[in-house]
DNA sequence: TGTACATCAGTGAACGCGCGTTCACTGATGTAC
DNA sequence: TGTACATCAGTGAACGCGCGTTCACTGATGTAC
């Protein structure tokens, strides 16, 4: 806290990062519920004990981990849409740069991808910490759809009332104030996003499919349509 | 073989049935990448070096689970449309029937679901064995809109080369025949379909979230509308 | 139908291994006066 | 500026555990004549 007491807290930020580096990396070797402190501590020449001084746990790690990957794909997305915004483009244009942010995010970030959309790692429960970021897409979303001008939707079949009131369950506060229709479509345009990367980067599209960049772009172009989002800020789709 | 030799044959096969029963119950605890032949042996009662007269490893063990998974989704996949086809339905009806199936059997089925569907298993490899029953539901896809008598597409973003050769690859032979925006848009619905049952199944719409049938509902008609399938068989729409 | 032999299922002990976590310790870095 | 003490980082040994797999074995089930 003092200004002399930073020395020894600047080098304990700097090897706490290390070790979650290097957890990232073994990420890879075993998958999150493989993820073993002795194999971390190997990797950075230390002896497993030592990490006790920087995490509670294994599952403590793990939970950092966890943080850190939303975050770190929040702020991705975050940037890609103000990016697209400064460079004048309009809902349409802003959905494509944030799916394709998602996108990039996931093909340089594969296991920490598995870690928050894979399969869950059973016996282990994510507390509260994680659940801010895990909106901040749900948030951004709300922002190119909510910029829509005009509410022409090419397909909108009724909403009942029980899928309104999972609507307003599950999209309370973000989607507040927007036509149950209209939320109905962004959840079902938010679910191909995530299904779309999942299902290529898992390899699911069958062993010989290459990385699956053009129906993906495809499906986002669909799914914005779907949106009724238009093309340009001012209206004129 | 022999008509006496069946005997034994019977009892091996029970018991072979009886191990894969016991270790789809470890997979809760567990998960895929955590099942342990021990622990399958000892919710039989049996030493663990016994399973080694059924199987020769616990990759092949997993194996048959996975062969084992795909199959019965398949002939779930398939009774749903025969089904529907009996009861008179037309593409719709029996798209919205598959995709129910699809959902019902991942509830009741979660951790198969996720050895499947899931983010693979570090370090392990499926053979070829499991790929011909996980073509099972496009096939079942490719029936239901190539049953489809008039192209009416309400949205169809142009199909670029790119895209074109991917669906050639990807589709074939199940999807031959069918025009490039069909198939892009086949595919889109099916990437939907697998990533709503995934994100609901997973927890990955929140804490609070309810399961989303309503929602899957609602997406699977606006993917069938997406489609052009008509409500009936005789065209009229 | 009855005996002699081969096949197979299941046992029990053992192998070498990696794991998370604890604990008492040494030595270095910081703090107070 | 210099000393005395407290805090912290990292060490090394040890704990109890569960794992996949092997091997020589016993006894039961099937086969051939």
């Amino acid at each position: 806290m003092t200004a002399s007491g930073t020395a020894r807290a600047r080098v304990r930020a700097q090897l706490t990062g290390e070790i979650k580096d290097a957890a990232r990396t073994e990420l890879a070797v075993a998958g999150s519920s493989g993820l073993s402190l002795r194999a971390v501590a190997r990797r950075l020449d230390m002896v497993p004990s030592a990490l006790y001084r920087y995490f509670d746990s294994r599952d403590a790690l793990l939970t950092a981990l966890i943080i850190d990957a939303y975050a770190s794909l929040a702020a991705a997305v975050v940037d890609a849409d103000e990016q697209a915004l400064r460079g004048g483009l309009g809902p349409l244009g802003r959905w494509l740069a944030v799916g394709h942010a998602v996108r990039s995010w996931a093909w340089a970030h594969q296991h920490e991808w598995a870690l928050i959309y894979g399969s869950p790692v059973p016996g282990y429960e994510a507390p509260q910490d994680t659940l801010g970021p895990a909106l901040e897409l749900a948030r951004v979303m709300a922002g190119i759809v909510g910029a829509q001008p005009s509410g022409k939707l090419p397909v909108s079949p009724p909403v009942e009332a029980e899928l309104a009131a999972w609507l307003d369950v599950i999209s309370d506060p973000i989607f507040s104030g927007l036509a149950h229709d209209v939320v109905a479509l962004a959840v079902v345009a938010y679910t191909y996003l995530l299904g779309a990367v999942s299902l290529d980067l898992f390899g699911q599209f069958g062993p010989d499919a290459t990385p699956a960049a053009a129906i993906f772009d495809y499906g986002l172009r669909v799914t914005g349509t779907l949106l009724g989002l238009p093309e340009s800020t001012d209206g004129a789709s």
